[in-house]
DNA sequence: AATGCCGGGGG
DNA sequence: CCCCCGGCATT
């Protein structure tokens, strides 16, 4: 799977459109465009946002459900038009979404391997994976420049800048956006849940910063924290912002790859993608 | 030392 | 409007 993915990749590096080849016009010419167990017909509109699936997870997976995710991420889908400077290359990668890990890996399948291992804690169980892991990790498109190898015996014809840099294939990490309000504690170790939908809670480790379950929460009171100083003195005291946890443009993507940044965050204003 | 981003610039 | 950055609170 994987290596067909990368073999199309790198012999035409500009189809990017992968994972939204699902709901894009093009004629893709993906050999994953068939999406993997999505529900037919949910391009983008509504309710679930459709982010890059994975391509390569088992078509086997009986068609869990997605659960409904925040909205915001299908903006991340067409959100930023171009970059403005170039980058001639892009490789996908993988990026553990776990809460302190971060991983990069070069493969779906092992990007899968290492969330079933490290993080589900599951020890392996190759046959038949309810595709969980998908959840947990994100595509990252990396610009090769920095990753270049000498014999680059592709592309035969220009080498350069054959192509425009199109777009930087929108990757995007899943905004953590209830993570920070309910999570009052940790789940109890021995979850006696109604059994219902798979996906439907964290995982009591408390690990994972996307927890997307379709929870409900009623207003929890206590997690609103406003810091009022013991002073009433000073009429125009700054509210002393908080600032979000979730990790913003600059630190996913890096200093590098710019471009690749949210306006907001190239501006230096508060990022818009990865809302707190 | 790095990050997030408000406030305050220029074009 | 766009685009940038000094500087500072936070981490």
């Amino acid at each position: 799977m994987a290596a067909a993915a990368l073999t199309s990749l790198s012999t035409t590096p500009l189809l990017l459109g992968a994972p939204a080849a699902a709901c894009s016009p093009e004629p893709g010419l993906e050999p994953w465009k068939e999406a993997p167990a999505r529900p037919p017909g949910s391009c983008s509109s509504s309710s679930s946002a459709d982010w890059g699936w994975d391509p390569a997870s088992d078509r086997s997976s009986p068609s869990t459900p997605s659960p409904p995710l925040p909205s915001e991420a299908a903006h991340f889908l067409f959100g930023e038009p171009a970059p403005r400077k170039r980058k001639s290359s892009v490789q996908v990668l993988y990026q553990c979404l776990w809460k302190r890990c971060g991983k990069v890996l070069s493969t779906a399948s092992g990007m899968q391997r290492h969330i079933r291992l490290v993080h589900l804690g599951r020890q392996a169980e190759p046959e038949q994976s309810d595709g969980e892991e998908d959840f947990y990790y994100t595509e990252l498109d990396v610009g090769m420049d920095v990753l270049t190898d000498g014999l680059s015996s592709l592309s035969p014809g220009s080498p350069t800048a054959s192509a425009p840099p199109a777009f930087p294939r929108l990757e995007l990490p899943e905004p953590p956006i209830l993570s920070s309000l309910l999570r009052p504690l940790a789940l109890p170790p021995v979850p006696v849940l109604s059994s219902t939908a798979p996906h439907e809670v964290c995982h009591g480790d408390d690990t994972y910063q996307g927890c997307l379950a379709p929870i409900r929460l009623e207003p929890q009171p206590t997690t609103i924290r406003t810091c009022v100083p013991t002073l009433p003195s000073k009429l125009g005291a700054s509210p002393r912002k908080p600032r979000g946890e979730a990790k913003k443009c600059r630190k996913v993507y890096g200093m590098d790859h710019r471009d690749l940044w949210c306006t907001a965050c190239r501006w230096k204003k508060a990022c818009q993608r990865f809302l707190d």
